[in-house]
DNA sequence: TTAACGGTCACGAAGCGTCATTGTTA
DNA sequence: CTAACAATGACGCTTCGTGACCGTTA
């Protein structure tokens, strides 16, 4: 039974349009055109192979992958639609993470400037370090300053912080202020020469006030129980200018 | 902290044509651009707009909708949030539908094309259509051929089939044969006239053999189950020449 | 003749990726 | 001087929707 095609397709539950453009791409060809007018006519058997096009569309399917499909056998059918099936059930899992790292955001009730952690992955960078255990924050700020004394400017690199590897809340206070190297030296000085490991960091950042840097470090540690993630080495604490991004190792 | 383009893409994790972009949108421009040469640079503490403009966009908003929110109030940010979130929830619960099917569709042997479900909505169509309880399927096909009979051939419409209101497993067979008609006939003769009903169908095709209508039957028996829908209403077979199409009205 | 359809362009959308070409910086 | 980097601009991707403009059919 021949249709017209917007006859053809209010049958089917697709725009004429849609059908136009399936018949551009080789997707489903009109039964017959009007070899004068170019009238497109579909027969209405075509309503199978169409209503199987939508199914696929509707699962997910980008056009290309379905034209393969039409043709293939139905065991390659299946295993496309298993494949799928494997797709959506990880989509799942991604939206029911995004949705828990959401409902975590609403439930603090910090600027969500301050709040919003982020994963980033970094290279080995080559730092020049001092590390000791100390007793008080001050004391590291004036290895910070020895440091830069120590090491010639024009090596030193736009990076530079400080290594957390015990904090205050384990009792000791060990931490290990570095700079960025760009060129190895050769001697040696008061200072270690050394590579900070690649990582994947969870990071926040924070202003200079020490209250701002406590929502960011608040904001990293619920990210990682929400995203049940451990921490993989010391924290980081960069310095950039007036802002402070911390950062947390993670597996 | 001055950073060129892609230092600051670096840092922050996005490339420097995606900063460009959003440049150009006006979502982020650089602190300072060179008059002559035109570089951008871009200060560390647009580190954090930028971290917030990224954390939004991962959540599912678009960059359209994030413009506001950066110059909005904590208020409207945690309410846009909100909204993000029931988005998120009932995208899940499509995704969580549609792994259903899928898996439906996978638990089912028959062809995929034979098996392939989908809805529509249907308009109200007026016809002219007999009724009656028969006990064997061939006096259905009687009632049709009557049918077309005594309604004058310029009146018919494209459409015509049978609604079955009680069926074989009910223990009665009760049908209505039915054609569309595209004017009103003002005299009465054996049939009906009235309007089929707008409904919102779900439908599949068979060829017209009695087992690929079983397999039809048992495919929408089956995606009404995993869709958790009930029937409302008589089904339909709608005759498209060679093809049969069935149509179970759902809620 | 008119109204309802059909045809073919061409542009737009979202968010950049990917050249190609040319200028800038270190 | 050379290598790396930056800028602009054009096109591409995906799946059609939305006209504009003009021919066909009943």
């Amino acid at each position: 039974m021949k249709l017209r095609i917007s006859e053809f397709a209010q049958l089917a539950g697709v725009s004429a349009k849609a059908l136009r453009y399936y018949d551009e791409i080789g997707l489903l060809s009109p039964a017959a055109v009007d070899a004068r007018s170019g009238y497109r006519y579909y027969d209405t058997r075509q309503l199978v192979r169409l209503n199987l096009i939508v199914a696929f569309k509707d699962m997910g399917l980008a056009l290309d992958e379905i034209r393969p499909l039409l043709s293939g056998s139905a065991c390659a059918q299946r295993s496309a639609l298993e494949a799928l099936r494997g797709e959506i059930r990880t989509s799942i899992q991604k939206a029911g993470q995004k949705l828990r790292l959401l409902e975590a955001a609403l439930a603090g009730d910090y600027e969500f400037g301050a709040v919003t952690v982020q994963t980033k992955r970094r290279p080995p960078v080559r730092i020049a370090s001092v590390r000791a255990t100390v007793d008080a924050y001050e004391h590291v700020a004036d290895m910070e300053k020895e440091l830069l004394a120590n090491v010639p400017e024009d090596c030193v690199g736009k990076l530079r912080g400080v290594l957390w590897h015990r904090c205050a809340d384990s009792g000791v206070l060990e931490g290990e202020p570095f700079i960025e190297l760009t060129t190895r030296l050769s001697r040696r000085s008061v200072f270690d020469q050394r590579e900070l490991p690649p990582a994947t960091l969870a990071c926040a950042y924070a202003g200079n006030t020490e209250e701002e840097a406590e929502h960011a470090y608040d904001a990293i540690r619920q990210w990682m129980r929400v995203q049940n993630v451990q921490l993989a080495g010391p924290k980081r604490e960069l310095y950039w200018g007036e802002l402070l991004e911390i950062q947390f190792p993670v597996a």
